[in-house]
DNA sequence: CGGATTGTTTATCAGGTGATAAATAAAATC
DNA sequence: GATTTTATTTATCACCTGATAAACAATCCG
């Protein structure tokens, strides 16, 4: 079995910080502490890793999960962008373009050790944020572009999807890839030093030049089992 | 904080087996229960999901640590093709061919909710039978599959590929597309019903159509770095 | 300086953990 | 059916967990 914590590092005993310095401390570090150890992770060995007493972590925050639950908003609420939805569907400019933009700023976003492992345990364990957070990202971003494809290709829009979706699929590969490059630096520790800008352009110019044969199958075969 | 464990639905208590089939019972027991869980799931936990006591369990095997490898060998070693390789690099058939045989046979294999979370539980916790995993499943079929498209391309082989290289993640795009719906299914909860090997034809088509274009301007970009 | 304030630690608690040994009960053998 | 064998359970151990309260010590303020 993997060990569970650090045999503490603990860095020199800063004392007597300003509440809200500590409290900032705290969490950066249980962010950082989380991420790498996992939730089941013990408050002493957070602690030690602080460089702080273990008691102390329950001055600034009620209990464990109170503090869970702070990790939890930074990594999945601070690290939306209310913009991205309004930047896929602006068709002012080309499906490709946007389609580009939003995938080299998303992956920017969440391209970071605690971002991409927090989000993984939290899901693992079945937590509401984290699936509010996917629900969100259907809603807010993947339906859009499956509406914006239909556009793009002229075909009507849809008037809401069915979850899961052939289409929404579809849409989905691009996503995966970028998300599973992610996973694969933080998460299986397989290197991938590549440029993530040029594979995101190269990711996209493929789906896109091939969106219209896709959504073509893909409808003929909703067809299919309609009938 | 979410639960850690079932309050004990607990079958009815199967009393006196053989050796053997009991064994087998905990093993498959503890693959379910890992996988909803953890493995930070207690045994206390384990064995009343099983309807056994929680001391049987150290009978079988010897502790908590040695039930866990066993569990990890079922998943991970007992999943995996020799034939795929053979399958990849069957220059008689047309590329596209062997990849999509080859990724319908492997989203069938893999696409279990128990081998999904526990790949993932131990990938979290830097295991080394993940990493290993992980090892084998570039050199055995991502970078067999970059040397088939450099022949389907009519490009000289490389003789090595370099760990991440632009080509290599190319190819992954595909191999995301396939591990991200799985992963939407048993870790996200976001139903993904549709037809999968419907879907692998078409990603597998998109990739191949493509990537002429996409190797060129990978290679392009390598020699830009190279000068 | 001296006393009040407050950030921090030490000591401690009840409950949970993996693991062991003795006690029990079901099957196997004669 | 009595006796041996063994699968299983109950009781227990030392240790670790999250959490609390009292003791301590650094800063502030007069």
């Amino acid at each position: 079995m993997a060990d569970t914590g650090p045999k503490a590092p603990a860095k020199a005993r800063s004392k007597r910080l300003a509440p809200d310095a500590r409290q900032q401390q705290i969490l950066e570090g249980a962010i950082a502490y989380f991420a790498e150890f996992g939730f089941e992770g013990g408050t002493r060995a957070l602690a030690s890793f602080l460089g702080i007493s273990q008691a102390l972590l329950f001055r600034y925050f009620p209990n464990k999960a109170a503090l869970v639950d702070r990790v939890y908003e930074v990594v999945f609420l601070n690290r939306w962008n209310p913009q991205w939805k309004a930047l896929l569907t602006n068709r002012e400019l080309p499906l490709a373009d946007r389609l580009k933009a939003f995938y080299k700023d998303y992956n920017r976003s969440i391209d970071r050790y605690e971002v991409i492992r927090i989000s993984l345990f939290s899901a693992l364990r079945n937590e509401s944020i984290s699936q509010r957070y996917v629900a969100r990202l259907r809603e807010q971003l993947i339906a859009p572009m499956v509406e914006e494809c239909r556009a793009h290709l002229g075909l009507p829009a849809t008037g809401g999807l069915p979850l899961g979706s052939l289409e929404e699929q579809l849409v989905l590969s691009l996503h995966a890839t970028v998300i599973y490059g992610i996973m694969r630096k933080h998460v299986f520790h397989a290197a991938a030093p590549g440029d993530s800008d040029l594979l995101i352009e190269l990711y996209v110019d493929s789906f896109v030049s091939h969106a219209a044969e896709s959504f073509r199958r893909v409808l003929q075969r909703a067809e299919q089992s309609a009938s």
